[in-house]
DNA sequence: ATATATTTTTAGGTTAGTCTAAAATTTTGT
DNA sequence: ACAAAATTTTAGACTAACCTAAAAATATAT
């Protein structure tokens, strides 16, 4: 009776879980909290996890009976106080190790996603705690995103989306909605980094594009869907 | 028909692997290197993997029909060339991680190794490399073993047994041939690490324990088992 | 040299996580 | 408000990797 390295015990209540179950728990927390807090469908997760609705019915049952999500047949998932602190930890790992991957092995940030991905498994507190301290306990990932703390609290973030911003209104971007190498690399091209300073000068009658001021000091225009997916915040005093 | 995240493309022949697949290709080839070449039996494979031998003999029909391995019935196996690079490439990873266990994170060398166990399998080409290069290129790993280069080349090495070395000469130790956390915590009570200076000054008639001078300066004594386990080399001129 | 012991393989079964096809439920549009 | 469309679940199958029990092959010991 082998237990096998793609099982492990939960920090939650000492149950084994997998690979598999510790992505569906991971998945159900980052779409919950993009809908406000809203039901996760099955065809949504079956989406997010590359796999059909079936299978997604399948483990929404198998988690169900391991509490880790409230699910009533047909009306969507939310987690459970045991599955949130379960989807927390992966999530924090993820985003440490993003981290390293860009502060010390020189990645850029469109190129870490697939890495992390598969790191964020590995499972050894006393290794998270030391990458954490050996990143000197970052609050961010390179993408703007909180890390987890290690009581498994998501620090809370007000972040505003540039295109909800008044004109003339100086901001600093803070972080992405969208993560997908092509648009990280479409913000490296026009040098849109965290940390910039932002200022939407106009709103074109055209194509709704957006005409902005880039660190006080460039005018370029970024295209609607862009300025809806930057995640930007007032200057704080 | 979605594809699993416990498998990946091997570099070598660009057919689908799994972890448990990587697994006893890493296995056999530790036990190849440890028996001369000779083959590696069923029931040893069975002992490493922490299966049945039944559970083995299943894995090799399928990594023979791989061409991993030559297998031929009841007479044990070895590895072909596709399947020593994939085991080098695993190897590799393992003690580059080892490494970066011990000297970023400050990992002591009886901790790391279920660790790497699980990092070993982390699949990205350019973190590997860039792994190496953060790392300074190592060419060996906390224990001592040599670790294979990106093209899959095993640094060949010569050490020999603390208790094949004639009394009075000084050598230096070089690595271990047992990674057990109790052995390397022993040595590590007794200072005798990496690097040390060691000379046998007499083999106990009462035991066979070894009496040792360590760093020219401290004077002590080892069991036989602890003196078979000990990698050394003749000082380099 | 042959009987006995050991090792290895085969046969038949299990579980996790997937699939397709069909049935059940909910949502949408008029 | 009800028919049609969409979503979700169920039923039945498949594969990888494991298991036990039994059969086959090899090694050992007198």
């Amino acid at each position: 009776m082998a237990i096998f390295f793609n099982y492990r015990l939960s920090t939650v209540d000492n149950q084994l879980i997998s690979f598999t179950e510790e992505n569906y728990l991971k998945i159900i927390y980052l779409l919950t909290e993009r809908y406000n807090g809203n039901e996760v469908s099955t065809n949504q997760l079956a989406e997010h996890t590359q796999t059909k609705a079936a299978s997604v019915s399948d483990m929404l049952r198998k988690l169900a009976e391991k509490n880790y999500i409230n699910y009533r047949k047909y009306q969507g998932v939310t987690l459970t106080e045991a599955g949130e602190q379960i989807a927390l930890g992966v999530i924090r790992k993820h985003r440490l190790w993003e981290v390293f991957l860009v502060e010390k092995l020189g990645f850029g940030w469109d190129e870490i996603h697939d890495i992390a991905e598969q790191l964020e498994h590995i499972d050894s507190k006393e290794l998270t705690k030391r990458l954490d301290d050996f990143l000197e306990n970052p609050k961010f990932d390179p993408h703007g995103d909180p890390i987890p703390d290690a009581k498994g609290k998501m620090p809370s973030v007000s972040y505003l989306k540039l295109s909800e911003i008044p004109l003339n209104q100086s901001v600093v971007m803070m972080g992405v909605s969208v993560h997908s190498p092509a648009f990280l690399q479409h913000l490296d091209k026009q040098q849109i980094t965290l940390g910039c300073d932002l200022k939407v000068l106009e709103i074109s009658d055209f194509d709704k594009s957006y005409g902005l001021l880039l660190n006080n000091d460039i005018r370029l225009f970024v295209s609607n869907e862009v300025a809806r997916n930057l995640l930007v915040q007032v200057q704080n005093s």
